[in-house]
DNA sequence: ATCATTCTTTGAAAAGATTTCACGGAGACA
DNA sequence: TGTCTCCGTGAAATCTTTTCAAAGAATGAT
């Protein structure tokens, strides 16, 4: 019935030892012969016990790859992905990594968890590790960032329809010098969000007053409203490519004697809990994050029972919340 | 040389079979029998090969059970214990719990992870919680929270000392009537700041002026704070329990035309990333997040050699930052 | 109350996997 | 070239899990 080791010793040409040699990590056993077994294995579907117990052990392991939990956003994806995974039982990893970083010094530790999931937020994943994961089953999931150049799940919030909600709306306000804080340029939640509100006042018959990279920080933030702030002509309206920028940007301005939205109307994107605080209650686009997480967890669930690479992408519509900034 | 199941089963007065199956759960065996087997088993030191492995894998798991998410104080407080985590190659698992609950509905899926070590945070442990960690050979540590109804670790900031500091650097100032703004009552760290402030107070010549709760939370601070402010005579000082309250004492003064730290000085307790945003420049008492951290990691992995009921506490001092709202 | 049936528990034995052991061959070094 | 060491190997020994059959306890129907 069940495969055994026997008929993969077989079927492999080699001795049950050689087998159980190539099952257990450390032991002397020419690494082409280990290749070898373990490809027949995999044919047959044998697994030795010892890795059935470790599959069983960490079974319903999500990791998670948070990249930068200074932005309040991404504690609110952890703690609402944490809940959810609890309600279904699995356990949830955490590896934060420094902005900027990639993983791959990471890999190794990921891997040897042996996770069933692993969701990458505001990180960037290298085809390396895509191809790392592939190889061991490992189902993985982008939220909030898509990359082109490898092929995984993602799921994210509608940044370009977001971006043209921003644009459309400051335009329905009568602004005429409208700027653009942005992120990091090669992150895709910079580019779809900066394309979409391009985009919306091209369509406007304007076009972009300003423009600055702001790190998705509050210092870059703060820095590059400064800057705007402070030329000779200075925007009347800048939309923030997240919420921290957008609140650094009300702080620059009022630093500056100017007032929101009167002077400067400013718009943010993520909708953390800070921006309904009385001292900024910020314009922004909310995303939609129990919905991103739903998403998550069940193409996390249903990555249990459908092939592997197949590459889904989930976006999301985000919704404006009109407050006091704009 | 180690010990094998046919010793056990001879020690136990038992078949071979007897022992193997009271280390594979769910298999039908007389549980007084598999007590019995179990203890001569740990009494040889004896473990079955796939409990081993499970140990091999779940070795250098930690798991983190954090309350309050949404106080910036504890992303902060994860991102240091992740990083440290995974510089001394360790698994950091994550489950939150809303805040106030109790954790007795995870105990289940916590112990079925088999970490090596609990850290709670800003959660009550319960004294079966506690029960069923010493049980299992989980070292536990209490992070910025000392419950004296449990013998475990218990690292904190020495938040007694914090209070008197707010209050002498408030006195010092020239304050007279100082009010306080407390999180939730039954909590160590709302009761040692309280307790210093007051102390400090007393030295002082002084007395709280007014006092509320307002839960750690923005939006408790901010109605503490409001209705203290409202009053025929208001106070001149408040010193919050945290600093997300601090933060929301601010914004109701300077909703209701108050300027800090002229009519209102205001301290907080943490120093979050936005107690230094330019709308706060907030005055508040600096945990020291890496040493609390190094702190907890060095009594994860002493655990290891310590025998496991010791019950360690380190009190580290906070500093007071001097900003400008206060 | 009695008998049949089923379920649980158990050790013996079979089956499966890992570890040990002894051997053979490939390089290293004189 | 000889010897020594080290790696890889299968056979065998050892260890563990699983299966099997039997005994006993519990349940239920008559």
């Amino acid at each position: 019935m069940k495969p055994t080791a026997k008929q993969v010793a077989h079927e492999a040409d080699v001795s049950i030892s050689a087998v159980s040699r190539a099952f257990s990590p450390g032991s002397s056993i020419d690494p082409a012969k280990r290749q070898r077994i373990l490809q027949v294995a995999a044919q047959l579907g044998y697994t030795s016990p010892a890795r059935r117990t470790a599959e069983m052990i960490s079974a319903g392991t999500v990791t998670l790859v948070a990249g930068d939990l200074a932005n309040p956003f991404y504690p609110l994806v952890l703690d609402t992905l944490a809940k959810a995974l609890q309600a279904v039982g699995r356990q949830l990893l955490v590896y934060t990594i420094a902005p900027g970083t990639d993983m791959d010094q990471l890999t190794p530790q990921i891997l040897a968890a042996r996770p069933n999931a692993l969701v990458v937020t505001s990180a960037r994943l290298t085809s390396d590790m895509a191809r790392a994961c592939r190889q061991h089953g490992i189902r993985v999931v982008l939220l909030n960032r898509i990359q082109s150049d490898v092929r995984v799940n993602a799921v994210a919030c509608d940044n370009h329809a977001g971006g043209r909600d921003a644009a459309t709306f400051l335009m329905a306000r009568g602004r005429r010098r409208i700027g653009f804080i942005g992120g990091i340029l090669d992150t895709s939640t910079h580019r779809d969000r900066a394309a979409g509100f391009r985009e919306a006042l091209q369509a406007g018959g304007q076009s972009l007053f300003a423009e600055a990279a702001g790190g998705y920080t509050y210092r870059g933030g703060y820095v590059a409203a400064q800057a705007m702030l402070t030329q000779k002509t200075r925007p009347d309206a800048v939309f923030c490519c997240n919420d921290i920028m957008a609140l650094a940007a009300i702080d620059a301005a009022r630093e500056l004697g100017l007032s929101t939205p009167d002077d400067l109307s400013v718009i943010g994107f993520d909708d953390i809990p800070m921006a309904k605080w009385t001292s900024y209650r910020l314009t922004t686009i909310r995303q939609p994050i129990t919905r991103m997480i739903n998403e998550v967890v069940n193409l996390i669930e249903a990555g249990a029972a459908v092939a592997i690479d197949d590459t889904a992408t989930s976006i999301l519509p985000g919704k404006l919340m009109v407050r006091g900034s704009a």
